[in-house]
DNA sequence: AATGAATGAGCCTTCATTCAT
DNA sequence: GATGAATGAAGGCTCATTCAT
């Protein structure tokens, strides 16, 4: 039946990702991945068609939700408000933290530690371009913004978040206070972004 | 001996980094490395209890390899002429921009999809903090820096250009124009470092 | 029911044939053969006990067919004219070869690469008996035909024939002139079949 | 060392000769023969790298040394004395006999149930055409073989002692009578080569 | 009767590690 | 100290067969 087995994929993957999240890739067996599921090894392959086939599914799914989840909290932003770029970038930073925390081992097995076929690669890729034309929209709007080039500093500040979010939550290891961290990455990409513009020549802006 | 041994020792830790480097951790077998060493297998496990402690030491090697570039190049900056934490700044990124432009592959391995072992986490976070607390002199005793603590605000810059950097160069990912990745990198930690100090008290700027 | 089960059967069977020609016997799977047979694989294992039931009633009617495919030919055969042994004889390596021809990659499987259970071997050799009866039969009758025993000619010559066609067309191996097969082919039994009589004794040629 | 190697190498044939006699090719695992030439798996995949190359080794030492038991035998073959065809024909005969009858369920898994990769029916078929022209030497030389073209009666020399014997004597099917089949063989073949030439025209034989 | 998801034994292969020489 | 053959546990995967629906 096509509920059954819709379901019966979701709870291989959530079997696998709690296998990974636990034993990292290379010790998720695909037998104890099936025994999490309450399955049999066969079973599983019915449903995937190899070990990695689960990882990339699993590395999309946390994309895609990862991707919604930020969009959605994005949307429930007023468009209009003051410091709309301020709290879109909290808004986002937050969302980012939110995807991370459930499981942060998981991630680091998903982005780190597995095999990425090509093809995975491009799909991380394209998630990343789409968020960064979104952020150089919002950049380009906003006339408190003075940067060079919005493509670049929406990129900057896309990949900032990525990277350190990822590496203060997601990882295995040592944790990190995390009030302070989002304060103090939210400050830091605003004093990047909201940076006031170069003096214009023969205007001295910091006296002695 | 000692010496024989020692050298035996580097000789299998370079072999050992080329061929994680070109096959990754898991693919990285102890014959391999036996073979690119030009010893037996047998002779290797008398060098190394087994293939995790070849790991270890290579990142400790690393490590330290890359805690001294950046040490060094800082010592060749002129400590008191002027703007000297922006001088330190442009240095520091681009001694780690440095450290991982020979051999990104490596990185990758060693620091993303190997096992590490506790004992190594805590040396990582060691060194870590001693640049931490390096930084933190810097920034307490530059009197344009207006951070609320030197301590947090070091980290940050710490964290910001290790994991950015990582993930600009040290990946068998997407490439980036490393130049263009450079100034603004820099651009952003001076921005957060030398923002105009915040508002007297009386203006309100985040109200509780 | 019974007609409607029959015909499955049937349908099993034909597809069994194609599966096992395409993929050979090992990778014949019961899954495959159910899958082109337009039935689940449960259905499949109401009509056949196990994977080998399906080829043993596979060989059978291969068997059977074949058999009467020649044996129907030489019925056409008019039974009195001259030559009747030479015509009997190309009839029948006519057959055999129209036998083979259809699906080459068949017998092969059916033939070779199965395992083939006792009870099976059984058949194939009353087959053959009865074939080597047959043709001992025709041999006695035919004053022409010089051999010491006509069983054992028989015997020879239904060997032969099978074969040497099995080699040459039932084989995924290197394909044959067929004509030209043909032609030697029976040329060489002809004379093995009509050489002249043994000198009458007091010439020697082959002494004790 | 080198020997010691060889030697090994050649346990495991010889036992995965054992093995695939004994169980076919299917069942014939690799745990089995390792087991079998009292080794441990590992030990065997450092001396082959799969299951199927121990197959091809196997054929291949199979087909050299039965070639060369041939052309031993023939070699001890007066080369003029009178009806030395006829002689070279019964010591090829009972060569080809001799091969097989060591083992002859061996011989049904290498040649039959076995998966042939390409690259070994090239060398099966080479050494048949070797034999071939080394037939066709022999027919061409001797006045007393009536054949249309020596090439063509060489190859039917070959092919059908080869299929013979091997269905005769390498099968486990039931078994024959060897005199008897190798004096029907010897018959068959002698006469097929020796054969009166056809008539002159003039002569009529096969009135219309 | 039919379906097809589920089962699990067992296969081939790899590789860190040991040990006889 | 060195060698490299040997070990064997364990992994990914297949497929004949069963069974709940």
């Amino acid at each position: 039946m096509q509920h059954r087995a819709v379901e019966t994929r979701a709870r291989i993957l959530d079997a696998a990702a709690r296998v990974f999240s636990r034993h990292g890739y290379a010790a998720g067996t695909t037998n104890r991945i099936a025994a999490e599921a309450r399955l049999s090894v066969g079973s599983l392959y019915q449903y995937f068609p190899n070990k990695d086939a689960i990882l990339v599914e699993l590395v999309r799914r946390h994309l895609d939700q990862g991707f919604h989840a930020v969009v959605d909290r994005l949307a429930a932003i007023d468009a209009d408000g003051p410091d709309r770029t301020r709290r879109l970038l909290a808004a986002t930073v937050d969302a980012m933290i939110a995807n991370h925390v459930d499981d942060p081992g998981l991630h680091q097995v998903l982005f780190e530690e597995s095999p990425r076929p090509p093809e995975l690669l491009a799909e991380l890729h394209a998630v990343e371009d789409r968020a960064v034309d979104l952020a150089a929209a919002v950049l380009a709007a906003d006339p408190e913004v003075h940067v060079a080039d919005p493509a670049t500093a929406a990129r900057v500040v896309v990949t900032t978040i990525e990277s350190l979010v990822h590496r203060a939550v997601a990882t295995r290891d040592r944790k990190v206070d995390l009030p302070a961290f989002r304060h103090e990455l939210t400050t830091m990409l605003e004093r990047y972004l909201f940076a006031p513009p170069p003096r214009p020549p023969g205007t001295d802006d910091e006296p002695d």
